[in-house]
DNA sequence: CTCCTGTACAATGTCGACATTATTAACGTC
DNA sequence: GACGTTAATAATGTCGACATTGTACAGGAG
């Protein structure tokens, strides 16, 4: 049998869970800025639906943390202070730590292959911050896909996609660019040679490099 | 003045968020059994109230992972598997553990006396399982909610949450409430000395401990 | 001119009803 | 008697309207 023996429930099939995704994305494209209010009657309008929908939508962006519910006042896209920046990459370094440990030697032998070549996408696209930027995101997902744990791939996927302007931002230089690569080769290196310990200290230090410049960059210009 | 400069503003102001709340701790103290169907009309019924304000509670109970809703097919209390419980346990270990470090000597000097009192209240309760788990959830909370970060925090309390009744199972025995009164007492020192490793540690075996026996009694049993 | 107050407006909060989909049970066939 | 099919039922999905609360502006007192 080609289909598998157990049903798929598709996540995407009530109306309000897309329009969730449109919402999320156009937050993280930084299409909706940090601040802005979000009415429900607008998006409503918008998208086309009612604003039950809406509704359920900005909830279920709001447990992705990316916009902020205030009761009686509504929703408005998360706004991050300094300090909160630095709170989400750590968390993440420690999350991140904890899934790329469980990674190491645990990847199963076929998917070592994908591995490397996310890796060579990544060197392959030094020049271009926000090819980079894209390549970075896919081999991250990669790993913290595979690492044995939905939940915690999750929580991962979710703090990154919060940072989303800042981890861009910390990628928008070259030289940026070719210590993440060294990183993610330190990493990739650990993970197949199956060095548990080395795996987590170079993923912690691969997110808390991407923290410092983005904060070094946030407090100098504005 | 007596009142705050800044408005406070209630999170259990909407009728949605309250009869999360009740939901969560029905679910939290057994009374909602793992795998049962929530019906939103049944729970309309039962706090009086239209099935939008239950659609949106059952959405923020299902935030905190206690329920689990299916597209076209409802909501019901999570069930976990034991990989779950156990996955849980370790990610929960983990932030502990960076929510220790973090705390370590940074608690406020006005703070470390609550401290000693709720590990005192902890040694007291030896004897009874139930005042214990109460106890043990006090001086957890409180560490938690000073380590300098709302969101490690909420994240920590609600795995805890979400395996309410398998820490109650693992602290039914007297000798494990010593072993945990005992991990307690050396986690508390460590805070209080500002020995921030030694705090990671000692509160990563706190939780880990509990997951072992949590564990050992749930595969002996089934 | 500034500040307070009250009113009009616009947003969210809550509800009941209809549409659509899953579930169950009855029925007929092999 | 067991299995597949179909119809009845009961649940969730979606919507529009009304109630309530926050907000902004106009007006007047100091």
């Amino acid at each position: 049998m080609a289909s598998p023996p157990q049903k798929t429930y598709d996540i995407y099939a009530t109306l309000p869970a897309q329009i969730a995704v449109r919402i999320g994305q156009a937050i993280v494209e930084n299409e909706f800025k940090p601040g802005q209010k979000l009415r429900e009657v607008d998006l409503a309008a918008a998208f086309g639906v009612s604003r039950a929908s809406v509704r359920e939508a900005l909830r279920a962006v709001e447990r992705e943390g990316l916009v902020t519910i205030l009761p009686q006042r509504g929703a408005q896209v998360t706004a991050l202070s300094v300090e909160e920046v630095q709170d989400i990459f750590e968390i993440r370094a420690h999350l991140m730590g904890l899934a790329c440990h469980r990674l190491a030697g645990a990847l199963p032998a076929d998917k070592t292959a994908e591995l490397e070549r996310l890796l060579e996408a990544l060197q392959r696209a030094l020049k271009d911050g926000d090819a980079y930027a894209r390549a970075s995101l896919a081999i991250s997902e990669f790993c913290v896909r595979h690492a044995g744990s939905r939940r915690l791939a999750d929580l991962i996927l979710s703090f990154g996609r919060q940072t989303a302007r800042y981890t861009r931002l910390s990628l928008s230089t070259p030289e940026r660019r070719r210590q993440s690569s060294a990183n993610w080769s330190k990493l990739v290196k650990a993970i197949l040679a199956g060095d548990a310990s080395e795996a987590e200290r170079a993923s912690r230090q691969l997110v808390l490099d991407t923290r410092d410049t983005a904060l070094q960059l946030l407090t100098q210009d504005s």
